[in-house]
Order: structure tokens, then C-alpha cells, then sequence
DNA sequence: CTATAGGGATAGGGTTTT
DNA sequence: TAAAACCCTATCCCTATA
């Protein structure tokens, strides 16, 4: 019995809260035959919609305004051996470079935990 | 606050043994309802019988074997926007590159103490 | 038969204790 | 440091109800 658990990934999380957004909350079947957010929750049942939007209600995903919490960064070192390190801007000048790279990491940890 | 480990007997481990032979790894409950193997686990909870199994190493259940560390690394484009990518090879699906690359950082994240 | 809501169980990662 | 026991909870299952 592998992979018993799927997690749920950012894309079908949005498509979720879309759907829910278009059809409202409990119309599951409704919102996995809309071919724009069906198709990206072809892996999931209407149960599975229903099951992860309690989740995601009683959780604390919501709409609150998001914080970092970590960046990080993969680099070879002097042996070839490949380490991760925290990552953070070098100047002022670069915190908008990695604004969007706290985006990105800031939506994989609210999508896993 | 001494003693709040309860450690297995024998007689529970075999219990646990023989339910899991009739029933079947996974049907931790119905172990439990069983009156032949329900009583020497009485001090046992469902997720009991799920922990032990899992240490007990049985099969292929619930490895603790760490996964393979994924890697991402921050590059910089042709128009210098720094960006996230794999830097190792991504099992292609219909999920799309996002996905792929926020599973790396999930696990990059997870890896990292 | 199909669909949703709610309670319950399981899988797997994390934490604590020995 | 390792291993056993225990905790947390996202995901999945069962079933009453419409």
C-alpha cells in the first residue's frame, strides 16, 4: 500500500478556493465538472473537495496575511558536496530580488503545514 | 510525573501479531473490537497498535527511511530575475514545473535543521 | 443511484523519553 | 546516538440523510 496520502498540492488548493469562490461551499460536484478547476482536481474526489475545505477553514491557511519564515538555498561546496543554507538578502538593494522567492517558499510551507 | 511510557509485553505483541494476521495490517480498530485480541491490548489505542506495528519494522509499512534530500537552487535569468530551480532531474506529470519544484522545496525545508 | 455533512479511522511525520 | 513510545493532523473512510 504505497502513497495512501496525497497532499494536496498549491495548484489544487487554488483551484479549490476558486471553485468554492464561483460555485460557494458544498457544491463539490459542481465545481469538479467546471472544466477550469476540474481538470486540476482530476486527482480528487467531491469528498476529497469537501474533506479539504474543512481543512483548510478550520486550519490556519485561511486569508490571513502570510509571514516568512525561512528562505533557503541549495550551494556546492569546497568538496563538490551539495548543502543547504539559509539564504538571505546581502543588501537592501536585494530585498526585492527575493521577494518573490519568499512568495514562493512562503506558499510551499503554507500548502505543507 | 514518572512512568508515562508504557512499554509493550510480550503477550500484547503477540496479540497485536495474530490480529494483524487475520485482519490484516491497517485494521487497527477491528483488532481492537476483536474480543480474542482486544482484551491483552485493552491499554491500547487504535494508533497504539499503529505506532507499534511501525517500529516493530513489519513489512514495508511505515519506513522510516529518510527520502533522498531534493535539491533547489536560486539562479539568476537572462534578465537577472532570480528565480527557483530543480537541480536535480523532475518526474514530469501534469501537475507542471511549479509543482515539481515546490515539492523540492518542501523537502529542502524539511531536510533542513 | 448520486451527493453532502459529519464522525471516525489511518498514515506518516514529528516529538519525547529511555 | 538510537530506538521505543507517544503526539499531531492531513487525508481518507463509513454512513445517515436528502
Amino acid at each position: 500500500m504505497g502513497g495512501r496520502k496525497k497532499m494536496w498540492t498549491p495548484k489544487e488548493v487554488t483551484a479549490l478556493r476558486d471553485g468554492v469562490r464561483k460555485y460557494g461551499s458544498g457544491k463539490w460536484s459542481g465545481i469538479l465538472s467546471d472544466s477550469k478547476y476540474g481538470r486540476a482536481l482530476k486527482a480528487r474526489s467531491n469528498v476529497d473537495l469537501k474533506d479539504k475545505w474543512r481543512n483548510l477553514g478550520a486550519g490556519t491557511f485561511g486569508s490571513r496575511k502570510k509571514k516568512v519564515l525561512a528562505i533557503v538555498a541549495v550551494a556546492n561546496d569546497n568538496d563538490g558536496e551539495q548543502e543547504i543554507v539559509p539564504a538571505s538578502p546581502v543588501n537592501d538593494d536585494d530585498e526585492g530580488l527575493f521577494a518573490s522567492v519568499d512568495t514562493f517558499i512562503l506558499e510551499a510551507i503554507t500548502s505543507w503545514k
